[in-house]
DNA sequence: TCATCTGGTCATGAAATCTAACCAAAAGAA
DNA sequence: TTCTTTTGGTTAGATTTCATGACCAGATGA
């Protein structure tokens, strides 16, 4: 019998990054980690943490080997049903609508705590973002996303209604981050918005205010209907005010819609903006238009990122605590994941009011 | 007995020549392949297939490491016991000086993009939090925190002079997310603040500014000197101009000084804001004082927050790309875990220029 | 004395790789 | 329908890594 020596001194190997790629790509495909079809080329990029040209190399060459099949502005095809021992067990799979750094500040730090959380608990946090998956019909683009890549449990975040929908048909285990829909019946952690609503309406009352304007985003999302109930309905408990919404489609929109109000003969003395970034939108230009804030306006904000407080005058607004959100939905995301049953529990957590100069 | 969960996608490794390179000579040397003394340099490279410098690059780096001896004009001897002390714990432990939420929003995302990267290649990131880190005497602080949690790396967050010091004089692994002092040669990735600088200094020149300000803090983080020589620098070579810093404590502070400078008789029309959070402050300032963007007062910022883009008008900035930075923090991470501060390299990205409304 | 070996250093060029575009077709949303 | 987004396909240029080959000065040994 022969014995091969193990040979000390092995020169280096050489791997060329195609080649490393093709072997990150066969380990994933024979572990089942995609269905049917790949994902787009950029996207692979992307996690793979390869440039175009390499990785295209490398899927080129699965091409040749027969493991994919190429299809025209279309995407790959897998050819070899992998055993599909995919072990979903402990991933959670986040989607949202764009990518991480055009959301709130507020709502990455959330989504930081929580994959921090979560991954303590040896749990790993997959992020897709999908714009697909939030219009109005996002069936197609559900079905292949959750086919692709099977995970424990879905986090929707800025979730709309067809999308909760669509969860709770297919009965898979999910929950919301931010508001659920009305009548469906998902788990879900959210702020308080009907009671922040009314506090700030009562609050802008006290102070004397009786025209007073609600800045929201004609997508509703965020709990923004439930803020507008909250906060008509402690408007309504006061006679003598008007209450007018502004419902805006873009920045330059609102920009418009201020203008217009700002023009009016009985001027509006308060302004109560849903969303943070446009707080700063709305500040801005009423300063821009010579305003005085709070003299001649009132801005209180619903939503409280950090940077309000670096706004002259400091902005009063609604904190949340975004660490404990995160903890929140970590845990529910535990629960979800062990329990058969859909617990349909809503977690409803108080912000903070922080008293700027702004009213 | 502990078991790493298989990551179903991995990214390639790039485990560089220099560093197969390494591995293979340890391998040798833990083998018994030599005694006393290596080969020559150019037989090793025949050897091993490598070129000189790769091989020189890996022999330095095993001096440094305590396994080999340098001996000018001889050849180099083995230190009889491979001490092998090599911390291979995959783990990166982050200091910062605040928690997530006092950071800006920017060094969230890119915090995030590193996590997700590092974490991706089996990698734990661990973050802490330490003003007494950050002082001008660190070290009881320091001493007592790299003895409690061991990690195979550290990642130093808008880290200040004394700190890096302590850890070059330490030799601990360790890499600098943002500007490494001057003199200091520790690995970083960092912004091109002086390119960056020199732009803006003659972009304001060429709109026709003569009297421009630059607003800084006094803390001397982030890069804020080199900026400002940068800026000078493109300042200076307009005779005529005249360039004022403004280095403020405090957010109140810094107000108190726009309203001296804003009583002087010959004003000032230009306005270089170094941290993106304190532009909101200088604008909304401005504006309450009814000046008018851009016809009485330009502002540029040097750093490119997401939010700036809500104000009205839209701030003249520059973006770093949070995802690359995190990307290459996170290569840094795993080339300085294999050697030890192999190359102290400095990595620099340059920003891109986003034309806004306020020059 | 002289050829040869040693580690140290440098310039140059080739290859691998990344970045950032642009294109046209297909698919999907409104 | 019309418009936007996404898809694979392609290209040019910059950057980084590594190889090649040369030179130097001291050490070594014939």
């Amino acid at each position: 019998m022969k014995t091969f020596p193990v040979l000390p001194l092995v020169p280096p190997q050489r791997v060329s990054l195609v080649v490393q790629t093709i072997q990150s790509l066969r380990a994933a495909l024979a572990a089942g980690y995609w269905r049917e079809t790949m994902p787009g080329e950029r996207e692979l990029c992307q996690t793979l943490e390869v440039s175009r040209p390499t990785l295209r190399a490398a899927l080129i060459e699965l091409q040749r080997a027969g493991e994919l099949t190429s299809a025209a502005r279309s995407r790959r095809c897998i050819v070899a049903k992998a055993a599909s021992i995919h072990p979903s067990g402990r991933t959670v799979a986040l989607i949202s609508p764009m990518p991480l750094r055009r959301l709130a500040p507020n709502m990455v730090l959330m989504i930081d705590a929580l994959r921090d959380h979560l991954g303590r608990s040896g749990w790993t946090t997959h992020m897709h973002v999908s714009r697909s998956c939030f219009t109005r019909h996002p069936d197609r683009a559900l079905q292949e996303l959750t086919a692709r890549s099977p995970a424990a449990t879905w986090l929707l975040i800025t979730s709309v209604r067809p999308m909760q929908e669509w969860f709770l048909r297919h009965s898979l285990r999910c929950l919301v981050a931010g508001t659920c829909s009305e009548g469906i019946g998902l788990p879900s952690v959210d702020a308080a918005h009907h009671a922040t609503g009314r506090h700030a309406g009562a609050l802008l009352l006290r102070k004397g205010h009786r025209r007073i304007t609600l800045v929201r985003s004609d997508e509703n999302t965020g709990g923004d209907n439930e803020s507008v109930r909250g906060f008509s309905a402690a408007i309504a408990s006061e006679p003598s005010a008007t209450l007018q919404v502004m419902s805006y489609r873009s920045r330059d929109h609102l920009v418009t819609l201020l203008d217009q109000t700002l023009r009016s003969d009985a001027p509006f003395t308060a302004y109560f903006v849903l969303r943070s970034l446009d707080v700063l939108t709305v500040i801005t230009h009423l300063l821009r238009r010579n305003r005085h804030i709070p003299r001649d306006a009132a801005v209180v904000s619903r939503d409280g990122e950090n940077f309000l407080d670096h706004v002259s005058p400091v902005v009063t607004r609604y904190a949340i605590d975004t660490e404990r959100f995160g903890r929140e939905i970590s845990r529910l995301v535990r629960t979800v994941a062990e329990t058969r049953t859909l617990n349909p529990r809503t977690i409803r957590l108080m912000p903070k009011f922080i008293a700027g100069e702004t009213v």
